[in-house]
DNA sequence: GAGCACTGC
């Protein structure tokens, strides 16, 4: 095919200054803007050159599919059998043998990789594709490969793709590493910018798409909002507007919602082609930004808002927030239009709002999440030369993350309390899974309740893709569902996943039987996936079989007494008491939050109405309120160790004197002795007032304040 | 009595 159509692209024209600036340096940042090619021409212009001759190319890419495709590509353009010399690598498919010499793999396992083996030293030369996502993955990628240059620097090429806006920062963090610029093959893009924003960014989409339907020549649109609920407004509104015009004005309109929970049959329609004389207006979310290309598209209307999870190590709870992109984002938004012919973006804001108000980048998702299971990765690989904490990230994440990530993992036993990794911690990194859900595995293997555990865990991992989405309209209760599915026999969601997957097991994975019951056959599958991979691993270290059987349980243990069992050692630090005569409860750790059972729970009360004195939950939620979702009911007993754990806690120790205040955070319920402690100081002659305990009390007031709240 | 974007090992 390609010849013609290689030859085309951009930077094969820079094939020479390319490979200097690699023969010259260890790391080379590469700003490629689509269309460049870079990711498919990368690869195969440093194999040109010899650099297969000592090694294989690595490419990483952030998605999976992505993985898929470009290798495929790259073998069709090689002429070669894909998983000969170009194959690929991602979760649950190694499409790659010895003859490979060019390998596309997901961030994701090329960490695993580096887990077995370190150095990396099978590859001469590592690509970060599409750095500039900075996917959590990807940020501890580039921190290995800062450390990995300086072991390897006679044999190891390291190349990071990025975005213009990023790329010097990115040049900084390897001690300014040179940046080579390849341009793109976009068409031009027309940026019109509103002088305000909007009242209602709903309205004001809906105009702008009448505005373009009626006055531009043909071509599809495509405007970003931030969830389901309000495409689902604006697609009725938009249908509703667009059949009052008059009939012959324009021409045919189709609308289509476009989101990540809508079933695949849906998600495709926009793949099609539209009939003719029609326009296409695809309500999307993010999903169009980067992960899915509707080709067709000439007209973008960017609202400039993105819905994005965010954690708060200080509290323990996950929110779900409107928040304005960055330029990065706004640039990719804009880019949409002009993949096929010039386009146009229109910008519900102003130019003056996007040039002094918009981050440059997106907050790199290391700096939005729980740090537990990265740190525990990275205390696995025993980078001996360093405390963890001083772990050379691109954006370090905030000290509290990361102290919040060690009380973590102390509390389910992965580290000691010096901060060093146990060996339970070790097979804990092994598995791929949050820590919280490793940790009930291995105990669940000493209860006798394997098998179960390994259920709830798969179960877990795909949680969020399993129920069908419908619409607002539409019934999606899970516990009034008219289906027969089980109820986690009162004890909570994780119970009732184990039990949903059972009678999945019962019925030999029909797909029909997932449809009946309203769960999304992509969503079990990839349960049935993760649940084999995490038997396959777990038998690996056990060196030997184990009792991984999907069976009925035992009839000695009716109440699933031991998974609940295992549950609380592997969630020691996600445990909640309920609050005297009401069904509230307070979260056990160094910092109590009043939090409530989601109302989508499965978990029962009893005759007076109250819910169980103990449960697990496996996140907390803010959105309306402080919710815990998917929780299980535990009892006081198996709860006592983790209170001596909270009693010891030491957070200071376990970060191994990284924290050089004098404050040492203690369990919540030692509050008096706290106070005493830092209260004293003042009192002190006044030199021996040091302003690290006056800087320990201004924070340790500021959490109370919060927690009170 | 809620209402959740997107990835990935």
């Amino acid at each position: 095919m390609s010849i013609i159509s290689m030859a085309e692209l951009p930077i094969l024209q820079f094939e020479d200054k390319i490979v200097e600036t690699v023969d010259k340096n260890p790391v080379v940042v590469v700003i490629g803007e689509t269309g460049s090619g870079k990711s498919t021409q990368l690869s195969q212009i440093l194999h040109r050159r010899g650099y297969t001759k000592s090694g294989c190319i690595a490419v990483t890419q952030p998605r999976r599919v992505a993985a898929v495709t470009v290798s495929r590509r790259v073998s069709e353009e090689l002429n070669v059998q894909l998983g000969d010399e170009v194959g690929y690598a991602i979760r649950f498919e190694d499409r790659t043998s010895e003859k490979t010499i060019i390998k596309y793999l997901t961030d994701g396992v090329l960490l695993r990789e580096s887990l077995s083996n370190p150095e990396l030293s099978q590859y001469s030369v590592i690509i970060l594709d599409e750095a500039h996502e900075r996917s959590l993955n990807t940020d501890v990628l580039l921190g290995l490969m800062k450390r990995l240059i300086k072991l390897r620097a006679s044999n190891l090429k390291v190349l990071v793709t990025s975005a213009t806006l990023d790329g010097e920062k990115v040049s900084r963090f390897f001690s300014d590493c040179p940046i080579l610029n390849v341009p793109g093959k976009l068409f031009p893009v027309e940026i019109h910018h509103s002088s305000e924003r909007p009242k209602s960014y709903i309205d004001a989409c809906m105009n702008k798409a009448l505005d373009i339907h009626t006055q531009e020549p043909e071509g599809d649109v495509l405007i970003f909002m931030t969830g389901q609920d309000d495409i689902e407004k604006l697609v009725s509104r938009l249908e509703e507007r667009i059949q009052r015009l008059e009939e012959g004005s324009c021409m045919d309109a189709v609308i289509y919602p476009l989101h990540g929970s809508l079933p695949p049959e849906l998600q495709i329609r926009v793949f099609s082609p539209p009939p003719p004389n029609c326009r296409r207006f695809i309500v999307s979310t993010n999903i169009a930004e980067t992960s899915l290309t509707v080709d067709g598209v000439v007209y973008v209307i960017d609202p400039g808002f993105v819905k994005q999870r965010q954690y708060n190590p200080s509290t323990g709870m996950y929110s779900l927030d409107v928040v304005q992109i960055s330029k990065v984002q706004a640039n990719q938004r804009a880019g949409r239009a002009g993949r096929t012919r010039p386009g146009k973006c229109y910008r519900l804001y102003s130019s003056v709002a996007y040039k002094d108000d918009f981050l440059d980048a997106t907050i790199p998702e290391i700096q939005r999440s729980s740090l537990a299971g990265s740190i525990l990765y990275l205390k696995s690989l025993d980078l001996s030369d360093i405390n963890i904490l001083k772990f050379d990230f691109l954006d370090p994440p905030s000290f509290e993350a990361l102290e919040d990530a060690l009380k973590q993992l102390y509390l389910i036993d992965a580290i000691d309390d010096e901060g060093s990794i146990t060996s339970l911690g070790r097979t804990m990194a092994e598995l791929p899974l949050e820590p919280s859900l490793s940790r009930t595995l291995l105990e669940a293997n000493e209860c006798g309740c394997l098998s179960q555990a390994l259920t709830v865990a798969a179960m877990l991992s795909a949680e969020t893709t399993l129920l069908i989405s419908q619409s607002k309209s539409a019934d999606k209760k899970r516990k009034h569902n008219p289906s027969n599915l089980p109820d986690g026999s009162g004890l909570g969601d994780h119970i009732q996943f184990l039990q949903i997957f059972e009678l999945w097991h019962q019925t030999d994975y029909n797909t029909g039987w997932c449809k009946e019951n309203n769960l999304q056959v992509r969503g079990m599958k990839f349960v049935k996936d993760v649940r084999k991979q995490l038997c396959q691993i777990i038998q690996k270290i056990a060196k030997g079989p184990m009792d991984v059987k999907t069976s009925k349980r035992r009839r000695e243990d009716q109440d699933y007494r031991s998974l609940r069992k295992a549950l609380c050692s592997g969630y020691g630090n996600q445990l909640a008491e309920r609050m005297l005569r009401h069904n509230g409860y307070k979260t056990l750790g160094f910092k109590s939050q009043l939090v409530q059972v989601h109302p989508s729970s499965v978990l029962r009360t009893d005759e007076e109405g109250l819910f169980p004195n103990y449960v697990i939950y496996h996140e907390l939620i803010a959105t309306t309120r402080p919710y815990m979702r998917n929780v299980c009911a535990v009892e006081m007993p198996w709860v006592r160790p983790v209170f001596a754990k909270l009693q010891n806690l030491n957070v200071s120790k376990l970060s191994g004197g990284a924290n050089q205040s004098h404050e040492e955070v203690q369990p919540e319920n030692s509050d008096v002795q706290k106070d005493d402690v830092v209260n004293a100081a003042p009192a002190q002659p006044a030199e021996d007032v040091d302003s690290k305990i006056l800087a320990a009390r201004e924070r340790y007031l500021a959490r109370r304040g919060q927690a009170n709240k």
